[in-house]
DNA sequence: TCGAATTTGTGCGTATGTATC
DNA sequence: GGATACATACGCACAAATTCG
């Protein structure tokens, strides 16, 4: 067995007092000179330590005033399987009324011409126009998602959902808004990755620099093919992704 | 706007250039002297800087020879829809035989009491027996995904799948399994999340320290309720986990 | 086979700036 | 304003691994 660098061991060691409960959420570890001391060390290896427990998520440095352990937010449900759709209005809002949480969401809109990835996944042609649309989800009022929406412009342009979030469908979702021009959505695509947040993310959805998010890559998918896709970014912190498929 | 630090700075200019392909797989990045000189810095920042896309993922150093750009695995998609259980045989087999890729897989079982995270998921109690195995699965001898999974004892003690790797049953899967001792799975239930990858994970994977998993905490319930439980370990940079579902 | 040069990993001590209390 | 604590930076040193003549 190779002999462990210092840096590690100290950081083993905490990790260890943090899940063990020794050090619960909220609680100030020993500064730097402090854990200097204690490990006979110098000031530099404990502060490599710290910064990789706070890479990992489980410290928050504060300038100034000191290092606490991370306060870990709830982690609640999110259904998304094939009867998130099915109870009518926004499922978004049916999620969070499941929850006891009151969900609200803001958004702005823009027309824009389908980049390459997006005119592939609505199976359009480059530079053919969509409706790309920008949520901000909360819930109680705390940011706890985002997405971003594209619809090709030649499925709604003239129509009453033009707009997703005006008009007399606002709020309903896709699927009843597509519905109400006459567009059955027959499948929902979701493809699943994983990748550390972005800044404007962070800011967002007052997530730490560093944390993780889970990102959606939905299609819905009609009669005559591809009629919205979007990216929906998840902080794995505030929620995790229920999907119930029937098995035979 | 505060001035970013020069580490961030040289870490977004070879970040930059690896995205871009002026930085192609396998190339090697100048030694931390080279870009100490190159940004008039010293090398401890040039190590910070390096250190940080390392753990990113866009670099792999080799101690005694460089910094070369991480060969990054391409990118395949996993089917985890409804139909993933009804084409017979693996399901693991069968996601490989579309990418026309051997899948194969090593396991080792031993039974241990449940501990109370498990034990809550298989709706037993604590202390009661289980099987657990876990599994390396390999797409083309390279290893591309983890799993542990438990079963209740009580279920499978004396049947010819009590080993979930032995007997005329093996390696068929678990629906096919269960159904062979009269056990009929009518859902699986699939929650994800997402993390920092483990040491141990990291060293059976291949992967780097640093980067993301997905995990897939998946039930399989029958009529009379949980008959397994797994957790599932797919490393972001491999694979994206697709779940197709109808709507309405 | 051996040794010298290179490169990474880790470590020490010090200094400056800035945020918090 | 002063004390404290973190963030960043400089420069150097040595061990271990690798490369190459």
């Amino acid at each position: 067995m190779t002999t462990q660098p210092v840096y590690l061991r100290i950081a083993d060691d905490l990790r260890r007092q943090i899940v063990d409960g020794r050090l619960a959420a909220g609680d100030k570890v020993p500064s730097r000179h402090e854990l200097a001391r204690e490990y006979e060390v110098s000031d530099r290896v404990a502060v490599q330590a710290v910064r990789l427990l706070v890479t990992e998520g489980y410290l928050e440095a504060r300038p100034g005033s000191g290092t606490y352990v991370r306060q870990r937010p709830t982690v609640r449900r999110m259904m998304r399987s094939w009867y998130r759709e099915s109870r009518g209005g926004s499922p978004f809002r049916a999620d969070m009324e499941e929850q006891s949480r009151a969900g609200t969401w803001t958004s702005s809109s823009t027309t824009e011409k389908a980049t390459p990835t997006v005119a592939e996944r609505l199976n359009i042609t480059e530079d053919d126009a969509v409706m790309c649309t920008q949520y901000v989800f909360r819930a109680d009022d705390e940011p706890v998602m985002l997405s971003t929406s594209w619809e090709p412009l030649a499925l709604t342009r003239g129509t009453a959902i033009m707009m997703p979030e005006q008009g007399p469908h606002a709020g309903q979702g896709v699927v009843a808004r597509m519905r109400a021009i006459g567009l059955d959505i027959a499948t929902a695509e979701e493809v699943l990755t994983a990748r550390a947040i972005l800044a404007n993310e962070a800011e967002l959805l007052h997530e730490p620099l560093g944390s993780i998010v889970m990102v959606v890559r939905r299609t819905y998918t009609g009669e005559q093919g591809p009629v919205e896709t979007a990216d929906i970014v998840v902080p794995v912190d505030r929620y995790e992704l229920a999907y119930i498929t029937p098995v035979e």
